[in-house]
DNA sequence: TCTTGACCTGTTATGATATTACATACATAG
DNA sequence: CTATGTATGTAATATCATAACAGGTCAAGA
């Protein structure tokens, strides 16, 4: 199992808006997400491991019915509970995150590693990227617990303009 | 126009959370409506000011469709749009916020005051909290720039237990 | 005054997202 | 082999959101 160090996402918090060896990049994150399922006795059966195929072909959210059509057009079920199911599983799984602003669904780029992610989702070309927000989620918490509230999941999502899109503006 | 040290929001963060007197809370964010639209020349009509009252009632995220039913209780419109854009239109006056978790909208406690506003939602009771997100929204913004990332609106919203819940957990 | 144009409200219709409930299949521990 | 838990498939329905168009109001300018 690589470490660390081998992980595109932490080598490079801008990997969804840069060129770079994507397949490797996706096929890597499969490799992780078998050896932790692996690990933990979570079954990655066809559909849930076909979802998350989906989820990494871009750096982009997919709505549940998306998702739903590609598992159809192959031969899975075709009513939603089959689509969100195989999502809710790699959500819960920390394979794939739910990006809210969106109603939409995001593979991890860097599963297994304990990670706060903060969304940075590009409004132009749609591209998602998963950012470190340790920084931010300190703060959060820090507000809440100034009010005694206890924080148990974050939402923390950026919307604007990635660096290509910029450019382009 | 009262100043910012008369400001409920200001004052307690966890004012959502601590019993106050809600009657002058609501009426006072009433007031600051009624004055910030007539300043900017913003139009707060019969079912826009409705709409904004309706969530003013209590700290909680109201549905598109529960509003609905309340102003079509009150002889507005009954058709999903009506209250969509009451809500839009208090939305972007910054009167109210939307809660993307819940899909739902919350009246804003300091409506006029610039602010980046991070949201404490508790899972038991529903009630939503508004807090200061100035600090998280920086390091949101400073990861962000590191990627290379222009982000243009954010959303900080945190899912848990506030005090009242925790204690009888 | 009349007209124009901007904006607001109402309604119909439809689209998009998500869940409940139940039936069937499949793996594996006993 | 059979009982149990878990996964999958499907039907039906609930919930959230928008497009498109019609009619009303009001104020600015011809």
């Amino acid at each position: 199992m690589p470490d660390t160090h081998d992980c595109p996402g932490c080598a490079a918090p801008d990997l969804a808006f840069a060129a770079h060896d994507h397949a490797h990049c996706s096929h890597d994150a499969l490799e992780r997400a078998e050896a932790l399922t692996a690990a933990t006795g979570a079954r990655l059966t066809p559909v849930r491991r076909r979802a998350l195929e989906i989820l990494l072909e871009e750096h982009k959210a997919l709505g549940a019915y998306d998702v739903l059509a590609r598992l159809a057009a192959e031969g899975f079920g075709n009513q939603p509970p089959v689509a969100y199911r195989a999502l809710e599983f790699l959500v819960e799984q920390g394979l794939a995150h739910r990006i809210q602003r969106l109603n939409a669904f995001t593979a991890c780029v860097h599963p297994g590693e304990d990670h706060a992610p903060a969304f940075l989702i590009c409004r132009a070309c749609h591209t998602v990227a998963e950012a470190e927000a340790s920084g931010a989620r300190q703060s959060l918490e820090a507000e809440a617990a100034r009010a005694g509230f206890q924080v148990e999941r974050t939402t923390i999502e950026a919307l604007g303009l990635c660096p290509n899109c910029r450019g382009q503006a």
